[in-house]
DNA sequence: GTCTATAACCGGATAGAC
DNA sequence: GTCTATCCGGTTATAGAC
């Protein structure tokens, strides 16, 4: 099998793993063994744990910020004129987050842990930073295309806004792995599109 | 030194490595290093590290849940009546709280990875979810409190807007944890309040 | 109660055969 | 490229002296 393919599986591997049993449980031989290979295998195409690591943070925020894109994209897309398509976009958009979180807990608490990691791991932290600066200006983006095609404005600058987004999607995915209560997150989604439709100007 | 003084030493040390290091990094060594005491003694007074860690995680809730107590309760007492009190007591509560993360931002991340190493360990995975319920509920009963206290109402029952709240918090940590920008997170707990001010009915 | 010393184990990484 | 075998450092936990 080419390098490149295994390195994708190690890769994936390395993600099921410390959705399973967290950053510090994805040794080197949990991953190998989810992968189905051996040590010497995992050492031939990554020069260490550590540079294991660091490949799937930058990858996860890369892939994040796709699944983020896409969602908002779609759903901007089937928006209708006035702040009644703002609405249904921001509902749309942020129950999908919820299904996906429902879904699929373990891939959040994948996230949070590579996130986690990458804080406090010295040469991950700034990447850490940009991750969610990237975050915001995705979601800036997608709300600033939704108000277009609504045919509506923002009261300010939608860079201001999104960091409510951000939050509100952290909040989301914190009270559904430690309550697993689905109403609980449908309650902090539609706060937080009320929330957003006050800020919404008569039009741009 | 009596057992029960040298427990609590090494319960705050062991919070203070996590604080640095992480779950993963607080070693009983490390931990014992930091208490100045030897490997020997770390196990004369916990039975392994694994029950350190338990016993950490049920403190760190109640710690947490008392400071929770008395930050909403002092905000409560200062109250004016109207909805102009509440007001004044829910940016204080917020904003205090957000001193409290910039203050000591280490303290959070040692909160955000007890919680998370809690819930992806059996045997305290059952006390996470309690633990969320318990917020919920001191959180509840301080919006109780403050509305009476300025004679006005909610629109509805405090225990679905308790949820809103720990999300804000929740989201507020990890914006500032991963931009150390404070500005985002005073727009956060602003939007809270604009929020939770839209549920304030006339008077109770 | 607290120490030093050590047992038993697990983790990352490498050597060398194939 | 992938394997088996091994080294080595660090970790939990315990034994036994004081």
């Amino acid at each position: 099998m080419p390098v490149e393919k295994r390195r994708e599986l190690l890769l994936e591997s390395a993600f099921r793993v410390i959705a399973r049993r967290g950053v510090d449980g994805a040794t080197t031989r949990a991953i190998s063994a989810e992968a189905g290979v051996t040590l010497s295998t995992f050492h031939y195409v990554f020069e260490s744990r550590d540079d294991l690591l660091a490949a799937l943070v930058t990858r996860g925020t890369d892939t994040e910020l796709a699944v983020i894109a896409t969602a908002l994209g779609t759903a901007a897309a089937g928006a209708e004129r006035g702040p009644g398509g703002i609405r249904i976009m921001l509902q749309e958009s942020l129950s999908g987050y919820i299904d996906g979180v429902v879904a699929d807990p373990e891939r959040e608490q994948a996230m949070i842990s590579l996130n986690q990691y990458a804080r406090q791991t010295s040469g991950l932290a700034e990447l850490g930073a940009n991750m969610y600066q990237r975050y915001y200006d995705a979601i800036a983006d997608g709300l600033e295309v939704a108000a277009d095609q609504a045919g509506v404005g923002w009261d300010r600058p939608t860079a201001e806004l999104a960091p409510l987004v951000v939050a509100a999607t952290d909040g989301i995915t914190l009270a559904y792995l430690n309550t697993r209560d689905r109403t609980i997150c449908d309650r902090i989604a539609e706060a937080t599109v009320t929330l957003l439709l006050g800020h919404v100007g008569d039009h741009h």
